[in-house]
DNA sequence: GCCAACGTTGGC
DNA sequence: GCCAACGTTGGC
């Protein structure tokens, strides 16, 4: 089982818009390496759903349901989609200050400063922001 | 194949 | 709104 961090400007499509629809395609993904993440996702992989520009900061947790396919919306080059389901909203969302001040987290891309929007993330940095977030995974 | 110019992302 | 970081483009 691997994990990752996807992000998403809020005012395009939040975390709550993926709880409304029970199901997203993320699509239009043009960044080869998120692309070559995105291809590395297995079925049941966890991930973290961060708001960006507006919000900053990790508000839920989806899963893997389909790995990667076509990405329908390209008109041109290789890209891949992948689909994901809401797991849960985090009981105290985990802003980007929070996990710039805490050690255990400066190595993810996140805080590196790098703009990628699908990125892999440790185990130890997942189980982390949960416990900050004070939420539990739901037994499947 | 190099690298300058340009465009985009995204935090501040 | 600014601008740093990064990726892409295109002339040479």
């Amino acid at each position: 089982m691997n994990y990752w961090l996807v992000k998403s400007e809020p005012y395009v499509y939040s975390f709550d818009d993926l709880l409304r629809e029970g199901k997203t395609m993320w699509d239009g993904v043009r960044n080869y390496a998120a692309r070559n993440h995105m291809r590395a996702m297995k079925v049941g992989d966890l991930v973290l759903y961060y708001h960006s520009n507006e919000g900053l900061e990790v508000v839920g947790v989806a899963r893997v349901v389909r790995e990667a396919y076509p990405d329908p919306t390209a008109t041109k080059g290789d890209w891949s989609a992948v689909d994901l389901e809401p797991v849960i909203k985090l009981r105290r969302p985990v802003s980007l200050k929070q996990i710039k001040q805490t050690p255990q987290l400066q190595q993810m891309h996140l805080v590196r400063n790098s703009r990628l929007s699908v990125s892999p993330v440790t185990e130890a940095e997942f189980a982390k922001i949960l416990k900050m977030a004070e939420t539990e995974l739901p037994p499947r």
